[in-house]
RNA sequence: GGUCCCGUAGCUCAAUGGAUAGAGCAAUUGCCUUCUAAGCAAUGGGUUACAGGUUCGAAUCCUGUCGGGAUCACCA
C-alpha cells in the first residue's frame, strides 16, 4: 500500500513502455517530497537520464503524463531538474489509513519458518550487571523483537561465564572475611553481595602487593629486572600479573581453589553452586526490571572443555596444523589476519577453542542458521577469527553467523574502572530514572501514588533509559554523563509516550461520546500535517525491515521519535475531536488511533511499554 | 608498527549517493478559559577533521594526512 513501491513500479514501467529501456523498480529511487517543494512523492530521474537520452525535464514530463494516465491515485506533478513530483488524491490518503487499520500484524512479515539465535548479556558471575551491560541486553533484546518480527523464529540465550578466576576470587574472599554471612542476614542482593567479595578479595590482594614490594626478594627482583631506566612504581605495577601468579599468598589460595574447582572437590564445588545461586537471583531482579529474558542458558562451566573433537577434525581437513610442541594453530594471514592458537601444547582449551565448540552444540540443539552474537567492539578480532575459522572447517551456519560489534559506554573521564569505583551499576541507574521520573511527575501534579501510579512511572523511567540507549547506532561509541540525569523531555522516550497517552485519552473520550468513526470514508482535504503521519505509516514496515537488516534497532527508535513528532504538531495545529465536520472528526481520530498502534508495536520492538497515563 | 572502527552545531545524536545537512539539550522569546504544556512555534548556532579523486550530484564511495578508540595473549 505504501506508495514508495507504487512509484517505483510506475516509472519502471513508463521507463519500459516509452523508451523500450528496461528498467527494475528497485532502481528507482523514491523518497518523500521535501517540504519546500509541491507534490507528496518524489521519483529521482537522474539516474536513467542517459539510459533514454532525454533531458531531464522531458523525461520528467513523459513520465509525469504516462503516471496522470494509468494511476488512479496521482492528481498532478510538477518537473524540479531532475525531481519528479507526484501530487496525489485523498482516496489514496483514505484508503492507507484504512490499510493500516484494518491489519492487526502491521509492520509485520510473514513467518519465514528460519530459525535465528541471538545472544547477549554473557554475564560474569563475581559480580553484578553494570551500565555495559544495559546496553548489551537493551541492543539484544530489541533484535531478538525486531527478527521476530520480520519472519523468523528467534531463540534466545546467554552464555554466563560461571568458572574461572574471577569467581574463584569471590569465593576465596567470601571464604576468609565472610564470616558466614549471606546475602540474606546482610539484605543485599546476591550479585552485589558476590562482587563485594570480589572487590574485597581485589583491596586484600592489593595490600598484600604493597608489603610484599617491601620485603628483600621483591627488591632484588625489581633490581635484577628493571628494563631500563623504569621506576619502582612503573616495575612493580607491570610486574603485577606475574607476582600474583608466582608469589602471593592469595593468588596461590585462589589457583588451588580453581584447580579443586577443576578435580570435581565436593566442597568447593558446593560453595561455587552457592555463589553462583545467589549471584542468578540478583540477576533474575534485574532481567526483569529491564524486561528482557532468556529462551536457554549456556553455562561456561559446562562447554568449556568443548571444541576439541573439531580441532581434531580441524587437524585432518588440513585447516589446523601442529606445531612441534604440540599446540594447534591456524594460518589466516592469507586474510590479514595472524597465526592463531587454537588448543595449548597441553591439550587444554582457550576461548576459541570452546567458542567453536558452543558454536556447533547450538547448532545441533536448535539447528539456527542464523547466530547473532551482541558483544562489546573489543572483540571484533576474536569474531573475525572465529568465524573464519568456523567458515574454513565447512561449518553448515558459518555464513549466518554475525557479530553484533557495540561501543563502549564511556564516562566523560573515560572507561568504567572497576578498581576505581566508576562503574556505573545496572539497578542504581534504574532506582535513579525511576527516581527522576517520580520527581518531575510530582512536579507537575500527576499521581505518584498507587499501584496504577507506580507502573506508570515505571513505564516512563524505563522508557527514558531504553530510548536513550537504543538510539544511538549500536557502533558508536556512546558516552553517558552520570552527572547530567536522564532527560524526560525532548527527543525521549517519554516524548514518545506522550504522544501515545495523548491519543489513548482523546480515544477514550470519542467512545464515550459515541462518535461514528464510519464517517472517515467521506473526509476530504487532506492537511499536511496529516499527510506527513500517513506517509510515516507507510514506511512503517520498511523501517523494520532495514532494521532488521543492518542489525541496527536505533533506525526504529529514530522512526518513532519522528512519528511522533509529527503527531505533537498534527495535535497542535488541527482540532481532532473538536472538528466540527464529522467526517473530519472521524478520519483524524481515525488516523489518531493507526498512529497510536504503529507508535506501540513499534516501541514494543524496542522492549518499551506504554503509560497509561502521564 | 599491522588490522579494524570512529570524527557532523557548544553538548548528545540523525541523515537508503539526491534538492538549501536535520533533531534534542543548553540560550533567548512567544503560546494553556479550547481534545493532557513531559507539548507547539520562533531566533541564533555548520568550510560535515583536512587535502585530493570518482560523478549530473558526496557527510556518505576511493586515496592520503591529522586526531580519538579498540585489537594484534597458549586471558576470557
Amino acid at each position: 500500500m505504501d506508495f514508495t513501491h507504487t512509484l517505483q513500479v510506475g516509472v519502471a514501467q513508463a521507463v519500459e513502455q516509452l523508451y523500450g529501456a528496461a528498467l527494475s523498480p528497485e532502481q528507482v529511487q523514491v523518497q518523500p517530497t521535501q517540504p519546500e517543494f509541491e507534490g507528496d512523492y518524489t521519483a529521482v530521474l537522474f539516474p536513467f537520464v542517459r539510459l533514454v537520452r532525454k533531458s531531464p525535464e522531458a523525461l520528467g514530463t513523459d513520465i509525469g503524463d504516462y503516471l496522470l494516465r494509468t494511476s488512479r491515485y496521482v492528481e498532478k506533478y510538477q518537473v524540479v531538474k531532475g525531481f519528479l513530483n507526484v501530487t496525489l488524491r485523498d482516496a489514496y490518503w483514505r484508503e492507507l489509513l484504512q490499510a493500516v487499520l484494518s491489519d492487526p500484524n502491521y509492520g509485520r512479515q510473514p513467518r519465514r519458518q528460519e530459525k535465528v539465535m541471538v545472544e547477549y548479556s554473557s554475564p560474569n558471575t563475581n559480580k553484578p550487571l553494570h551500565l555495559g551491560h544495559i546496553r548489551n541486553c537493551l541492543l539484544g533484546w530489541a533484535c531478538s523483537q525486531i527478527f521476530d518480527a520480520v519472519g523468523y523464529d528467534v531463540i534466545k540465550v546467554q552464555v554466563i561465564n560461571d568458572r574461572g578466576v574471577a569467581i574463584c576470587k569471590s569465593m576465596v574472599g567470601w571464604l576468609k572475611f565472610g564470616q558466614g554471612r549471606t546475602p540474606q542476614s546482610e539484605g543485599i542482593k546476591g550479585d552485589h553481595f558476590v562482587g563485594d567479595y570480589y572487590v574485597l578479595f581485589e583491596k586484600k590482594s592489593q595490600e598484600e602487593y604493597q608489603a610484599w614490594q617491601q620485603t628483600e626478594q621483591a627488591q632484588a627482583i625489581y633490581r635484577a629486572r628493571r628494563k631500563g631506566d623504569q621506576n619502582e612504581a612503573e616495575f612493580f605495577k607491570a610486574f603485577k600479573n606475574q607476582w600474583f601468579n608466582e608469589h602471593s599468598q592469595l593468588g596461590t589460595e585462589v589457583r588451588q581453589m580453581l584447580l579443586r574447582w577443576e578435580a570435581g572437590d565436593e566442597a568447593v564445588l558446593a560453595l561455587w553452586r552457592q555463589m553462583n545461586d545467589w549471584v542468578y537471583a540478583g540477576f533474575a531482579e534485574t532481567y526483569a526490571r529491564l524486561g528482557v529474558h532468556f529462551d536457554k542458558n549456556y553455562y561456561e562451566s559446562e562447554t568449556y572443555l568443548l571444541g576439541k573433537d573439531i580441532v581434531e577434525e580441524g587437524l585432518q581437513k588440513g585447516v589446523f596444523f601442529k606445531k612441534e610442541d604440540g599446540s594447534v594453530w591456524i594460518d589466516l594471514s592469507d586474510v590479514g589476519y595472524d597465526q592463531k592458537v587454537v588448543l595449548r601444547a597441553d591439550g587444554t582449551s582457550v576461548y576459541i577453542t570452546q567458542d567453536m565448540g558452543t558454536a556447533r552444540m547450538r547448532y545441533s540443539d536448535y539447528g539456527c542458521q542464523r547466530m547473532i552474537y551482541v558483544v562489546a567492539d573489543e572483540q571484533n578480532y576474536h569474531f573475525a577469527v572465529l568465524f573464519e575459522t568456523l567458515r574454513r572447517l565447512g561449518e553448515p551456519y558459518a555464513d549466518g553467523l554475525y557479530h553484533l560489534s557495540y561501543g563502549l559506554v564511556e564516562l566523560p573521564t573515560g572507561r568504567m574502572k572497576t578498581r576505581e569505583g566508576t562503574v556505573v551499576d545496572a539497578d542504581d541507574l534504574i532506582a535513579e530514572v525511576e527516581r527522576l521520573a517520580r520527581e518531575q511527575a510530582a512536579e507537575r501534579g500527576s499521581p505518584v501514588e498507587g499501584p496504577e501510579a507506580e507502573e506508570n512511572l515505571r513505564r516512563i523511567a524505563m522508557g527514558a533509559l531504553k530510548f536513550f540507549m537504543i538510539r544511538v547506532h549500536p557502533k558508536r561509541r556512546m558516552v553517558f554523563n552520570p552527572e547530567e540525569s536522564i532527560d524526560l523531555q525532548g527527543q525521549t522516550g517519554p516524548y514518545i509516550q506522550y504522544s501515545w497517552v495523548r491519543i489513548r485519552g482523546l480515544l477514550q473520550r470519542a467512545e464515550q461520546d459515541g462518535v461514528d468513526l464510519g464517517a472517515a470514508a467521506q473526509y476530504t482535504g487532506v492537511q499536511p500535517q496529516e499527510k506527513e503521519l500517513l506517509k510515516a505509516l507507510g514506511e512503517y514496515p520498511s523501517v523494520v525491515l532495514t532494521a532488521a537488516q543492518g542489525y541496527d534497532p536505533s533506525h526504529v527508535a529514530n522512526y518513532c521519535y519522528q512519528l511522533a513528532k509529527h503527531y505533537h504538531r498534527f495535535w497542535h495545529d488541527l482540532p481532532i475531536l473538536h472538528a466540527t465536520d464529522p467526517a473530519t472528526r472521524a478520519f483524524r481520530l481515525q488516523l489518531s488511533r493507526a498512529v497510536a498502534h504503529v507508535l506501540q508495536t513499534g516501541m514494543n520492538l524496542l522492549g518499551i511499554e506504554m503509560p497509561q497515563r502521564m
